[in-house]
RNA sequence: GCUCCUGUAGUUCAAUGGAUAGAACAAGUGUUUCCUAAACACUAGAUCCGGGUUCGAUUCCCGGCAAGAGUACCA
């Protein structure tokens, strides 16, 4: 049992037998004492005033002195107004401190056998184009919260569902076809994704001119745009693709392979990975037999002009196409048929979408869509809809060249880094080697960070005329703090101290120490909460809460000049025990912290 | 038009219905013969507007105002 429900035990008790009053809700939960007031948790009495007809300042002192009777872990109380201010014994917070110090997996509840799986999407990119800040948020997130749920006790499969079929790639397969001159990522040095994102903006400008002399001639704008020669191509390319033309799918495959080996690479510096890849021309067909039994037992309906259609009027949506006239499946028909060969090939208890909220509208109607072709779990499925990233101008813009590319981004921030580090001479006994992995680390750490500590549900903007900062609440102060503590410890190993548990826990330790203590026991709620709600910013709050104080600590205190033996073991168990949440919080964000830096 | 989301210091972000709304950056000022100054300390600065519910509202409800997204034979 935990402090937390150990107290709230107490309480309910001390209002049952004081006021015989037993709330129908949960009691309001304890709170951290404020700063300001002396004390650990705070009890707020307004709830029970009414019960007990007496002031809340009563009632506070009632309960207090209750408490202080019924449970050992309570040292000391004080009123103030309606707010009853706990202190925690020290030796409570010592015991405390050797069992966390004594658990290697602190905080984190692995899978057993039996557990639950779930299935988490994320990345999902598109074929035409390299990946942006937007992705990286996406990616981010999806990585993070497959860590976090993973020490939450679930069994967890990553998943990526690559777009690599439709009107966008066809596009690009045109556009090199008409413009490209054979280039390759070869003959340029261009990363594959990037030359083949190159093509879509040159099919962007090309249509566009194509418009403009379409509206010159009298046609209006809409018109201009479903008779323009380039997208009349576009759609025959895509039928034919449809049709398995030899020619179509032998280009189709090539420039997707080399956008594989770029989007390899991005993922590799990025740090993120996948248990099993769908590809959309795999599962496209499973969606469109889906569609067409969905026709046939009259879920959907059919046009004079072939095409397929959801009514969901009766919802208080609109009409959902399902299929084109010309028969070529949609986003959404592939969407079906993805769903469905996932619950087959995995166990899935519960299926997780890591998707902008842009496409909130989708992904409720996909759930109502399966839910009308007969499957149970249509309706179960979770749309993770986290905010965009703006630029300080709005949205970015892949047409209008406002787009953040990924690459570039993380390659700026690992320069950064290694430009800090010299300046500081932070790295100057260091090998070339570990150079290259300590600048990457805080480079990464430094942008991953930035993007999980905002609140994922949120729009977030980023300023690309101002880099990321290394101080304050950033990954790099995270790190250099862990870094830092893993230095004395070093130095402790090398003067032979030993601390690998406390035999005193009547030692006098101060209220900095004591709140370091609390502040850790805080961690396996911290990653509850974090999975229940799906939001790597509570711990990356969590963690720079910590670390802050323990820099405090750290400036106030000395750990190895310390004379009192036991006082300096006791200050190095709790060091060592904040470097290790540090590295496993971290860890659950897909940062990684460093020995050095 | 309809639907959804968001409005907190100059800026970027916090705050299960609880105490004097927290941080960071930017601005100004200090701290290094001392375990890493990528640190620490100090100063100044904010809840869009109007109602309601409540002992108590940044938080919940209603109405404005403002920004964003969605509402495609795009993904």
């Amino acid at each position: 049992m935990n402090l937390e429900q150990t107290l709230n035990i107490s309480v309910a008790k001390a209002v049952k037998s004081l006021y015989d009053f037993e709330p129908e809700t949960n009691l309001p939960a304890l709170q951290k004492t404020k700063k300001e007031f002396e004390g650990d948790l705070t009890v707020v009495t307004f709830p029970f005033v009414k019960a007990a007809r007496k002031s809340p300042e009563q009632v506070g002192q009632e309960i207090g002195e209750f408490l202080l009777k019924d449970t050992e872990v309570v040292s000391k109380f004080n009123v103030v107004k309606g707010f009853l201010n706990l202190s925690i014994s020290k030796s409570f917070w010592l015991e405390t401190l050797n069992a966390i110090h004594s658990d290697n997996d602190f905080g984190i509840t692995k899978a057993t056998e039996d557990a639950a799986l779930m299935m988490i999407e994320y990345s999902s990119p598109n074929t035409n184009k390299p990946l942006h800040l937007g992705h990286i948020r996406n990616n981010l997130l999806g990585h993070s919260i497959a860590e976090i749920q993973k020490a939450n006790g679930w069994k967890v499969v990553k998943t990526n569902i690559v777009n690599d079929r439709g009107i966008h790639i066809c596009k690009s397969m045109l556009a090199w076809k008409l413009f490209g001159n054979g280039e390759t990522p070869e003959s340029t040095g261009l990363k594959g994704d990037h030359l083949v994102g190159k093509y879509y903006v040159i099919f962007d400008k090309h249509f566009k001119a194509e418009i403009q002399e379409l509206i010159s001639k009298g046609l209006t704008e809409e018109e201009a745009k479903k008779s323009a020669p380039l997208i009349l191509e576009a759609q025959k390319m895509l039928l034919a693709w449809e049709n398995n033309d030899a020619e179509v799918r032998q280009l189709w495959e090539m420039m997707n392979a080399w956008v594989y080996a770029g989007f390899d690479k991005t993922y590799q510096q990025m740090g993120v990975s996948f248990d099993k890849i769908y590809y959309e021309s795999e599962t496209y067909l499973e969606g469109k037999s889906e569609v067409e039994r969905g026709e046939a037992i009259a879920a959907f309906y059919r046009r004079e002009d072939g095409s397929v259609w959801a009514d969901l009027t009766g919802n208080g949506l609109d009409e959902k196409l399902l299929l084109r006239a010309d028969g070529t499946s949609v986003y959404m028909t592939q969407d079906i048929g993805t769903a469905k060969l996932r619950y087959n090939d995995y166990p899935i208890n519960k299926m997780v979408y890591v998707v902008g909220n842009e496409q909130n509208y989708h992904f409720q109607v996909l759930a109502l869509l399966l839910d009308k072709l007969g499957f149970e779990w249509g309706k179960n499925l979770v749309h993770f809809s986290y905010g965009m990233v703006e630029l300080p101008e709005g949205k970015m813009k892949s047409r209008e060249g406002t787009v953040v590319d990924a690459d570039d981004l993380m390659l700026e921030m690992i320069e950064t880094a290694r430009e800090t580090s010299q300046e500081l001479g932070k790295l100057d006994n260091c090998t070339a080697e570990e150079i290259e992995t300590i600048v990457r680390m805080v480079g990464l750490g430094s942008l991953k960070y930035f993007i999980l500590k905002v609140d994922p549900r949120k729009n977030m903007t980023f300023n690309p005329k101002e880099s990321i900062d290394f101080n304050g609440n950033t990954g790099p102060f995270i790190q250099y703090t862990h870094a830092r503590i893993k230095s004395v410890l070093r130095k402790a190993v090398e003067q032979k101290i030993e601390f690998s548990s406390l035999k005193n826990i009547g030692l006098g330790i101060s209220e900095k120490e004591s709140y370091l203590i609390q502040l850790l026991n805080e961690f396996p709620s911290v990653v509850r909460q974090a999975g229940e709600e799906f939001s790597p910013a509570l711990i990356a709050n969590y963690i720079y809460e910590l670390v802050k104080e323990f820099n405090q600590f750290y400036h106030d205190f000395s750990i190895l000049k310390e004379e009192n033996q036991e006082m300096k073991q006791f200050r190095l168990v709790l060091s060592e025990s904040i470097a290790s949440v540090i590295k496993t919080g971290m860890s659950l964000l897909g940062i990684d912290v460093p020995e050095r830096m």
